[in-house]
DNA sequence: GTATTATCTAAGTCT
DNA sequence: TAGATAATAC
């Protein structure tokens, strides 16, 4: 395949400059990815042993998309050898390979957010600290900036800087609270998500004979989306890169949207400071969308001050202005956006896939979702609460998580008593306490209950023990019973299977259809896994080495084909779509209030503006409302000033005509109604019910009439008046109902 | 020790 | 508004 003839000679230039240092600066749209897929393509056409390359992306998804399509090239068992992915799934399984080099097991458990707040929680309590001042999140983002600095417990001791700003702050134990956050995680065998980071810098500056070997490992190196590394990824591919200096680095300045997670946009700013004599190459052509698309973004960005100077041009058609829309509301919002889809989906023949909608912050999601679901415009949403971080899904692993590692204490803390079996607040705590005081982990204290000396009584002792014995026998068939096989053993055995079984709720139903869809998904990865290699069982540790690094576009199926994507403008990075709306074009939301104190920050909201309006190839709708819901009050907005940043040459006010029934007191027609919420991004919501549950508004009901209620049972009408009812139930007695809410059934 | 109810508070973006 | 936690009753 020739496929060098398919880039330009700017990207050309970029592929064939294998060796030393060299920095692609790559406008939006402009062929990114493929520079990247043929770049590898080419080493390994030029001999390169795919062994030696390392590729690190910003999603996985990119990494598996980028993989089959240097597959196509060099063929699959090549591609296959390439150490591609993110870079906390790739020190991840460095950091396994060479766990005793830094005291820890090589089953390691990673925590979630959830789970090192938790555990920050934990610790402020027994300091005994006030948790109004200690807010564990903010707690834990400086601890996480902490370590994206590589700044260590000892080095953080010794800041006058730091120690002063805690000081300031009113927190003068935040360090003493890194220090037994790191200790505990420690016991735990357990890291965080800056530790994969960070430890993995440690490894390699402590032992130099692993630097070496990787070093010579990973001959070739390349960087996606370099503008949105931190310190701590920044030294690690430093050290990485420094033997060979075949380092490859792409990103863009005007789309470093990730500071607040410790991204330096210095990275990709002072590269050339770093190797002097790296070649650069800018890629300025766009493919992706139209001159409107184009110039409008640019016409945004130039308003920012730190920047390299670029000019992003298109040969693709002129196309339509950016349309920008007015609304009342964040329903009335979602209602315009989900007309124009069916609109264009008509005039246009084309597809749900065809169409995102973008906005900055989750909780915006709801109420675009709840106008799609009534418009039956199939959706699927990215972020928010994700499969993993369902409650029951978290719920089996987290017995999952302790069959392989029980020191993992916030796995334990979560099902010691789920579901139920008489173990307490009270034993939990007795059992905390002797862990701290002892040293041990709580495990250590549990796996030997009988001789703790806890005082705890007879049938408590009994509880705990089965409990411990449980989780032994899981412990002892980890390492050979395969992975599918025991998952399942252990969802019966625990008892969450009957737990979730005997819930008959539709959202009881659909926990447990989510329960049965985690275990398909083991079934399924057992068995790909032994086409893979017929010689090795694939055991539950290999499943579950990175489900904690896995996100929701990892996870996507067949039946999310043809639907439309909703994603905060942080996920949308890397994709695109030929119609994109990016809804809450309001101040104080876009730009965000936090944003609008420094400078810097205006900026980075500013290029995430930028991010937004490129991923549309066509067509480009932004929208505004004038009032929307927050914590469930109505707030008033402005339209946000990134509207009138835009330049007028490029974008066109709407002004939708008012659809049929603008009745008032639609408060209830448009907020209330909505059954229970379906399982979002999850398989099942293939059929979409547009209202399913209909309410006894409409039916014939007259006095006398015998209705039968959902929770109360059959009952008979006495008064009605104004759309209330009195009903006198056989069982529950005499209630006042609102046929608006109200489910009835009429019997006669 | 457990289930139910009342009260509080959060929503800024992500691996 | 909704989920998390504290208070209360059983």
């Amino acid at each position: 395949m020739d496929y060098l003839s398919e880039l330009n000679p700017a990207q050309r230039q970029a592929v064939e400059a294998t060796e030393g240092p060299v920095m692609v600066i790559a406008g939006a749209g402009s062929g990114k990815t493929r520079v990247l897929t043929y770049r590898i393509a080419h080493l390994i056409n030029k001999g390169v042993d795919a062994f030696n390359i390392l590729a690190l992306t910003f999603t996985n998804k990119a990494a598996n998309e980028m993989k089959e399509r240097i597959a196509q090239i060099v063929g699959p068992s090549e591609a296959r050898n390439i150490w591609m992915g993110t870079f906390h799934s790739i020190f991840a399984r460095i950091l396994r390979q060479e766990a005793e080099r830094i005291g820890f097991p090589r089953d390691f458990t990673i925590y979630d957010t959830q789970d090192s707040k938790n555990l920050i929680k934990t610790i402020i309590k027994e300091y005994g600290l006030d948790d109004k001042i200690y807010k564990p999140g903010l707690v834990l983002s400086r601890i996480s900036a902490a370590k994206n600095n590589l700044i260590s417990v000892e080095d953080y001791k010794k800041s006058v800087n730091l120690i002063a700003e805690d000081r300031q702050s009113a927190k003068p134990k935040l360090v003493d609270i890194y220090d037994t956050y790191q200790r505990r995680l420690m016991k735990s065998s357990a890291m965080d998500f800056d530790d994969l980071l960070f430890k993995t810098n440690i490894l390699l500056a402590k032992n130099p004979d692993i630097l070496v070997k990787y070093q010579h490992q990973f001959k070739y190196i390349l960087v996606d989306e370099y503008q949105d590394t931190n310190f701590s990824q920044y030294l690690i591919v430093k050290q990485l890169a420094a033997a060979y200096q075949n380092i490859c680095v792409v990103g863009d300045d005007a789309q470093s949207i990730y500071a607040f997670r410790g991204a330096n946009i210095q990275n990709i700013l002072n590269f050339k400071k770093d190797y002097p004599d790296a070649k650069i190459f800018k890629l300025e052509q766009n493919y992706r969308s139209t001159k409107n698309i184009v110039n409008a973004a640019n016409s945004i960005i130039e308003l920012n001050k730190e920047q390299i100077k670029k000019e992003v041009w298109t040969d693709n058609e002129e196309g339509n202005k950016i349309e920008i829309y007015k609304a009342s509301s964040d329903n009335e919002e979602g209602k315009i956006i989900a007309n124009i889809i069916l609109e264009q989906k008509l005039s246009k023949q084309l597809h749900n896939y065809d169409f995102a909608v973008l906005y900055r912050t989750n909780s915006q999601s709801r109420a675009i979702e709840e106008t799609l679901r009534k418009k039956n415009i199939p959706y699927k949403i990215y972020g928010g609460t994700s499969f993993y971080q369902r409650k029951e899904i978290k719920d089996l692993l987290a017995y999952y998580r302790l069959a392989i590692n029980p020191n993992d204490e916030e796995s334990l803390k979560r099902v010691i008593n789920y579901p139920a079996r008489g173990i307490g607040k009270t034993t939990l705590d007795k059992i905390s306490v002797a862990a701290v005081n002892s040293g041990k982990s709580m495990w250590e204290i549990i796996a030997n209950i009988r001789n703790a000396g806890l005082g705890l009584n007879n049938g408590t002792l009994n509880k705990v023990s089965a409990f411990a014995d449980m989780i032994k026998s899981f412990n002892v068939q980890v390492a050979t019973t395969e992975a599918y096989e025991l998952g399942n053993q252990i969802a019966s055995t625990s008892g969450i299977l009957k737990e979730l079984y005997a819930d008959k709720t539709p959202e009881g139903i659909s926990r447990y259809e989510n329960v049965q869809e985690l275990l398909n998904g083991l079934k399924e990865f057992s068995e790909t896994q032994k086409k893979i290699d017929p010689e090795k069982t694939p055991v539950l540790p290999d499943f579950m080495q990175d489900v904690a690094l896995l996100t929701d576009q990892d996870n996507e199926t067949d039946e999310d084909r043809d639907k439309v994507t909703l994603m905060t403008i942080h996920a949308s990075k890397g994709l695109e779509f030929p119609y994109v709306f990016i809804a809450g074009m309001e101040e104080n939301l876009f730009p965000s209030q936090m944003a609008l104190h420094s400078r810097a920050d205006l900026e980075e909201e500013r290029r995430l503006f930028y991010v937004a309006v490129t991923r549309a190839k066509k067509q480009c709708y932004l929208s505004y409302a004038t009032q929307r819901f927050k914590w469930g009050q109505q707030i008033y907005c402005e339209p946000s000033r990134f509207i009138d940043e835009l330049n007028p040459l490029y974008i066109e006010h709407k002004y939708p005509v008012n659809r049929a029934k603008q009745t008032l007191g639609k408060e209830s027609e448009t907020r209330k109604s909505t059954p229970i919420t379906p399982p979002k991004n999850l398989k099942k919501v293939s059929e979409i019910k547009s209202n399913p549950q209909e309410s006894a508004f409409n039916l014939p009901i007259s006095v006398g009439s015998l209705v039968e209620h959902q929770k109360f049972g059959v009952g008979e009408v006495l008064e009605l008046e104004n759309g209330k009812a009195s009903i006198n139930f056989k069982n529950a007695g005499k209630k006042q109902l609102l046929l608006k809410y109200a489910k009835l059934k009429l019997i006669s």
